[in-house]
DNA sequence: GTATGCATGAAACAAACGTATGAAATTTTG
DNA sequence: CAAAATTTCATACGTTTGTTTCATGCATAC
């Protein structure tokens, strides 16, 4: 095999060991969680010693928020980066809103760092970011979308005029519980068995669900706010 | 204290330990999950011996499942039998959107059966059944869960003409992200601090989330369908 | 070529886990 | 009231958990 096909970060050896189980645990704790898995599952996978995680990571926990810290941040770089991409273009012209969704959406959705499975993988972790319990994990990942939820609520706003602030952080919430959910459910379609319940429900390539999710949530925010306050 | 105040089944020796161990999980479950929750923690909050969980349920896993099981059967219960009595009342009229979407979601926030703090709890727990990993409890949740879908897609798809169903089934699961996801952040909505991110954030009382839940959730389901399949 | 620093290896650690056991205590039954 | 059945109790079992230890391998640097 040619070495030009390896990364350079996977040929120092330095390193190999580590990146063998920050992929090991990625893919572990994106099917069954942080808890859900132990570390000789992780050492297994990784085909490492015992010891490698304590002596690589010090403790599991901390292994969690690097498997975790390691996709999520390029995640939201690449969210307020087509933003940005976005405002740039447009210049002093309001933006529409399903282009603002699809800043959001897309790179949560397009994650494609490696090979297929694994990318899959990699989605699944992102999805499940926001329902670990692991108190680290969960500080981490509510710091790390502060900024890209700030620059995205002043962008939305602008996008939908009248709406109010507070319906605004409700609906961004409905918004992420759709995009997760809807996210899990795709990428577990083939395991679970809908056939009788929605025998017409098809799984769509990712290009679709993305226009499905951008639809679906561009209609909820622009719906009529509520009168009852 | 007068006997009168205690409900007949806790008075009742013969299930009271019973009783107090459903109890205890339900809280210490929907807020640590199940393997988050050890069976010592769960005794000790119910002030039962050791031995009670697997005297009483056999093993720790069958407790799960009673647990689930007696919470969300009656919800699904109450969906199905508002969306009867809607159609019942319309006859051959059209049920409007915002009406069938409130007998589905009101249930699972109105879940009052006892005191003030059970009560959020028992709505954590039925929040957290969609994004339990245990097998068991993941296969009875889908299979209560099975009726309701079937009826209210129907009733859906006849308040949407022109939806396709495999779109429907997409927002449905949109739907129910939403839904919890929202559900889960107003349960702990004084817990977290958004006060940095989101200053003008303000939690709404009961009714106040249901009507930003189905504005947003009619808005969804309404919008116009995606051409790219 | 030998010494130094880093990475791995096999084994053992204490603690926590769910569960099983058998004797005491309690309630129910005749 | 005594016998039988049921529930509680303290304790122990066998695993599995995350972490630690220390000896071994193996590079690079002197």
């Amino acid at each position: 095999m040619s070495t030009s096909l390896l990364s350079p970060v996977s040929r120092d050896p330095h390193l190999a060991t580590r990146v063998a189980l920050l992929d090991a645990a990625e893919r572990l704790f994106s099917q069954n969680g942080i808890e859900g898995t132990s570390v000789r599952e992780i050492i297994k996978a990784a085909d490492a010693n015992l010891g490698a995680i304590n002596y690589h990571f010090g403790t599991k926990d901390r292994l969690a928020l690097e498997v975790f810290a390691r996709r999520i941040a390029p995640v939201n770089r690449e969210r307020v980066a087509r933003l940005d991409a976005l405002e740039a273009e447009v210049g002093r012209r309001k933006l529409k809103l399903e282009q603002i969704l699809d800043a959001l959406v897309r790179p949560a959705l397009e994650a494609e760092g490696r090979g297929a499975k694994n990318c899959d993988d990699l989605m699944r972790l992102i999805s499940r970011s926001f329902q670990e319990q692991n108190t680290e994990v969960k500080k981490f990942v509510e710091q790390q979308f502060a900024e890209v939820a700030h620059r995205f609520d002043a962008a939305i706003l602008r996008a939908v005029p009248g709406l109010p602030p507070d319906d605004l952080f409700w609906r961004m919430c409905f918004l992420h519980g759709a995009l997760h959910h809807g996210l899990q459910t795709w990428l577990q379609f083939d395991q679970t068995p809908h056939a009788m319940l929605h025998p017409d429900a098809i799984k769509p390539d990712r290009e679709g669900l993305i226009q499905r999710l951008i639809s679906f949530m561009a209609a909820g925010l622009s719906a009529p706010v509520s009168k009852a306050r």
